[in-house]
DNA sequence: GGCAATAATGAGAACGTGCGCAATCCCGCG
DNA sequence: CGCGGGATTGCGCACGTTCTCATTATTGCC
């Protein structure tokens, strides 16, 4: 910064100036010293900014190391909104979402002086954790707890999983079966609720829900069991993996997908459209997320506060070939919400 | 740090030895630094230390934007491997991988004072921004040119395609067809060349490869011709996504996996096996990629120069439901390699 | 017990940047 | 022409470490 600084026949503290926009530079001068800049091939040190800024223009990600479709989108998405404000991202992956693990994650993250951190922290166990976090570092959590009082931003799970129980029971199911994904985690509950509020709406049975973890194999063994009750001719699952493993129970089983049984997925994973048959899914909008979760952070970085916001992005369903009229013999009339039934 | 020093009664000098694992410092000493240290909570600043040693404990990753399994499993085994090493990860996507926003990407790291960088550069056109790498930071590449002179890890594409043909050779299929990856992909080439190198081993006849991307649409697409092609007995789609989108196709003209035609895929996603029917698949190390990766930059590091070398990780074959003797019309006698074929 | 060699410690200067404050410059106005 | 005030610029320090070199404590050996 001295060499720019002398080539530019002024004081560095000039030269730092021109490099944060400050106001109060003449224009002639901020010229003369961009072209130094240019000319040394002159790039700042961000270490040294961070030492005595005490912040870097870093954001520290905590995800579950997992190459599951959601968090590994959420994380590319978020890179990539960081990105475009000229932010870096650091991960720190953990085996699990306990206590001990996230706040040993945030507080490497800390040490490294990130200017916020995003915690994609999607089980209830993880709650505590983040309870425990010091407040002087700017904080969103993704996925979180949608009651808890801290920023938060999630895919609106519940407003996913209503939509995918509607469209079912408007093509004429008399009722939804569903297959959760694991306990503890908020998708599963917002998942169940969602799907639970929609099927009492519509004054439909609530059959108990079939619980799974977000693999294709729980969803083979729910779909063993689904493909062996005669009165099943519907099926939620909590995501598309879990649709995939029902799939393949239902075809072992003679059933039809979606003659005998139709099927709505959760995720849209980019497979999803060449299942056997191509699956209607909910697609969240992860862009969306990431977009938000930056924007939080960027105001908590300007206010010098937390904020307490949830801010809930809402899915889209996406129709494809795996849902059709429920079977003659036991299909219902039936209008929801406005929406009439077709047929 | 001086807190420290002044409560154990030593200098900064001392508490920075102490920190570092020199050897010259008393244990007695050690011990009093050590209690001091845990009694305030004390931890190190990594942006001073980056700052006066010029490295961070980073590794800065460059991988294009993309949730395609390959890369975001080698990025989450990255990372994992780099937590055990007790350095952290930063990540720098790029939208694509031509030489601007690779030398962007990895001049991003650089300011960051990154130890090392890993690319993940599969395609050709990556290969001259590797070259204009600056020399003076540790690099490894991920996937990159085999026939290059740099630092470089892969999966051995060419072993993972000889076993998957091999598989369908042994099975009795007078010849494979190829689903291939996008041009300009190492994985492509590399899968081409295995599967083509088997074929023209074993005296078959090499027909010409199907050229796709990674999709399971392109995947449909390529099914849709291999299905109208009645001589068609076995196939070898460079990835399980190409492979579900051939899948559907054939399962759409009818033709039924594996009992008229077998596949072989390529990556073990975590739903081959449950497609339908099962999948047969490579499935490739990643972990042991991210290792030997990480081994590398260490190495790097501690001599301060830079290492070409060359490590293919080979990939394992995972049997399950989607090869089967070919048809009797059409099978053929064969030994290959000193496998005896069954039946 | 004394001397040399070695181990252990300390003092101070960097590293490259941003901040607070003081100094200077420029402009317009009376 | 002089003066006030805002715009611009420069000076020196601080951030928390590690490095080099000098100094002091300890040990082994005769």
């Amino acid at each position: 910064m001295t060499d720019v600084a002398r080539l530019a026949g002024v004081s560095h503290q000039t030269v730092s100036r021109v490099l944060n926009d400050h106001p109060n530079v003449r224009e002639r001068t901020r010229l003369r010293v961009q072209a130094a800049i240019a000319e040394l091939g002159y790039r700042p040190n961000h270490a040294a900014r961070a030492l005595v800024t005490g912040r870097s223009r870093t954001f520290g990600v905590v995800a579950q190391n997992s190459t599951l479709y959601g968090p590994a989108s959420l994380l590319a998405a978020f890179e990539e909104a960081a990105a475009e404000a000229r932010f870096s991202v650091s991960v720190a992956s953990v085996s699990s979402l306990d206590r001990q693990s996230i706040s040993g994650a945030v507080q490497r993250h800390r040490d490294q002086q990130v200017a916020g951190i995003v915690v994609i922290a999607p089980v209830t166990w993880a709650n505590d954790a983040i309870d425990q976090l010091p407040p002087d570092v700017p904080l969103v959590t993704i996925d979180g707890d949608p009651n808890r009082n801290e920023p938060l931003v999630t895919v609106d799970q519940v407003a996913g999983a209503r939509i995918a129980t509607q469209c079912l029971l408007d093509a004429g199911h008399r009722t939804v079966w569903h297959v959760s994904g694991p306990d503890g985690w908020f998708d599963s509950a917002g998942r169940i609720q969602g799907w639970r509020d929609m099927l009492e709406a519509a004054g439909a049975e609530v059959p108990p829900p079939l619980s799974a973890d977000w693999t294709a194999a729980a969803g083979y063994r729910a779909g063993q069991m689904l493909a062996r009750m005669a009165d099943v001719t519907a099926v939620f699952t909590a995501n598309d993996h879990l649709a995939l493993g029902v799939l393949r129970a239902l075809h072992e089983h003679g059933r039809k997908v979606p003659d005998d049984i139709s099927i709505v997925g959760f995720d849209d994973v980019p497979e999803a459209g060449f299942y056997i048959p191509p699956l209607t899914t909910v697609r969240p909008d992860f862009a969306g997320v990431a977009r938000t979760s930056l924007q939080l952070l960027l105001a908590q970085i300007e206010e010098g506060g937390r904020r307490s916001e949830r801010h809930t992005i809402a899915p889209t369903l996406v129709e494809r070939d795996s849902v059709a009229r429920a079977p003659a013999r036991t299909r219902v009339k039936r209008r929801a919400e406005g929406t009439p039934a077709a047929g």
